[in-house]
DNA sequence: AGGACTTTGTGAACAGATGCACAAAGCGCT
DNA sequence: AGCGCTTTGTGCATCTGTTCACAAAGTCCT
């Protein structure tokens, strides 16, 4: 049933090979950093100056070999005997993800999602600054969200230039994802994350991630069943 | 920068390998096969009746060989010289995974994002159905959200006894999230889905699959910055 | 200083996922 | 029926990721 391991993060899609020659870190491994870098932050709250990779890895919910293969990626920041100096792996895992930039982030669509991806505030926290919100809906436009404006769709293009957007975010149903996608990518977005469940077409030099609630729903109904159906091989073993 | 065959699924982690030899579904086709059968959904509303691997392929953005292995996990269900009949294949896809039975699904933590969820129609739509909506703030108690009534927290227990939830959604700030699993878990749920940006323990018995907006940013910044520090090496290669 | 103890960093074995390439299987046309 | 065309299903090589297990490197105590 469960991971033997907690539910740890994914690597979306395996990223071209050549990817992986330029930074040396593997996407399996970029994907957890930031569940480590999520529990050192909480730990540095707490006061912890220093932490083994077993208690770290206990924390981030990951095997301790795992987690020091991880970090051996960014180089050899621990102490033998000691564990690793909280402030630095922080310093060191926001540098490699490249968190030491700000970036800028566009929300499309501000429809029920939209407006609570908008209202988040978890989303400036780590350097990502939503910069502007655009919804094709006239009614939308001009409302105000956490201090933004909402702007009509047309100004997209400028809106996206005007701030230097290098993230966008796709709220917009389904049927408007692709052509909002390619949009964007046309005035040089080459991130976007995309919450409507349809495929995106992109150009290599742009990635996309998407989240997607109902695949999750059914990859969890696909064991749900696995559980049920073999209940009773369970106590006879 | 992007994937060889676009914005693939994920297997979010490797699954415990006993379940692998009960099933013979690997994690990462299982985590695929929600793509393919929402592709297949809407060619059959555009009445195609027959489908081939290279065609569908395309459309669910991976590679062809990888879509036939996939499929083949599920048995032979394609003909030699023609494709798959679609609607036999979203059969026997969803039998696959567990959609045709139902399921019941209550989301804890109705602010900003629950909210959202609890409007969102997508889910119903695959045999999910939202039967219960639970927050700790008594003024949202008793407001309807989508013709279901907010229930408190103190009531959890008795509600999803009451409608034999399979699926908990967790919603709630992350300070709460794992004391609200615990008790999802203590009352016979054993698939969660976490919104909180905490990693949660569970007994093994127990499957946790998580969402993770931040997460997903910090690895876009990660390729973002990739891109960027390396811009002049693209032209000269 | 030296020895016991702790913890990192990593080589090597293993496991899982992907992609290639082709034989086997079916279709339709003559 | 036979032939050529298309497309599936899969064995095999490869690549990526995980896990084990231990030497190297440090700390702390005497
Ligand atoms: N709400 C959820 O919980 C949820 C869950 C999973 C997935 N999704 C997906 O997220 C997307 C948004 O969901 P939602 O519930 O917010 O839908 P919604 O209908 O509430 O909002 C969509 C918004 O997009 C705007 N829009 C439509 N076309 C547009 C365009 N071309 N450009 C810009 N804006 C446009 C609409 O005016 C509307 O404001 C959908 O694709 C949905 O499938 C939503
Ligand atoms: N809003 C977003 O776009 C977004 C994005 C990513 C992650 N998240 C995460 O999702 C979660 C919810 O986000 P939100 O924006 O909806 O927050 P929110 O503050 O708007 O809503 C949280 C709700 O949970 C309720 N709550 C608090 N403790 C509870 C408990 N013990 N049991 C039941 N209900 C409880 C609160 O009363 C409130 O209604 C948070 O963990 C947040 O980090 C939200």
């Amino acid at each position: 049933m469960s991971l033997p391991d907690s539910q740890g993060p994914d690597s979306q899609s395996p990223h071209s090979p050549l990817s992986r020659r330029r930074t040396g870190i593997p996407e399996a491994t970029v994907a957890r950093l930031p569940v480590y870098l999520r529990v050192l932050g909480s730990l540095a709250e707490s006061g912890v100056t220093t932490v083994s990779s077993d208690a770290l890895a206990v924390a981030a919910g990951v095997g301790s070999a795992k987690l020091r293969k991880d970090l051996s990626h960014l180089g050899s920041y621990g102490t033998r005997g000691v564990g690793y100096d909280v402030e630095y792996l922080v310093y060191q895992i926001s540098r490699t993800l490249g968190l030491t930039q700000h970036y800028s982030v566009a929300i499309i669509g501000v429809g029920n999602l939209g407006h609570a991806l908008a209202n988040y505030a978890g989303f400036a926290s780590r350097g990502f600054q939503i910069v502007a919100l655009v919804d094709a809906d006239p009614r939308r436009v001009g409302e105000q969200i956490n201090g933004l404006e909402v702007r009509h769709l047309d100004e997209l293009e400028t809106v996206v230039k005007e701030h230097e957007v290098s993230i966008g975010v796709i709220a917009t149903p389904a049927a408007s994802a692709q052509d909002v996608c390619d949009r964007l990518v046309s005035c040089g977005v080459t991130s976007v994350l995309n919450f409507a469940p349809i495929v995106l077409a992109v150009p290599d030099s742009v990635d996309v991630r998407k989240v997607d609630l109902s695949i999750e729903l059914q990859i969890l109904a696909f064991h749900e069943q696995r559980k049920s159906s073999h209940a009773s091989e369970v106590g006879a073993g």
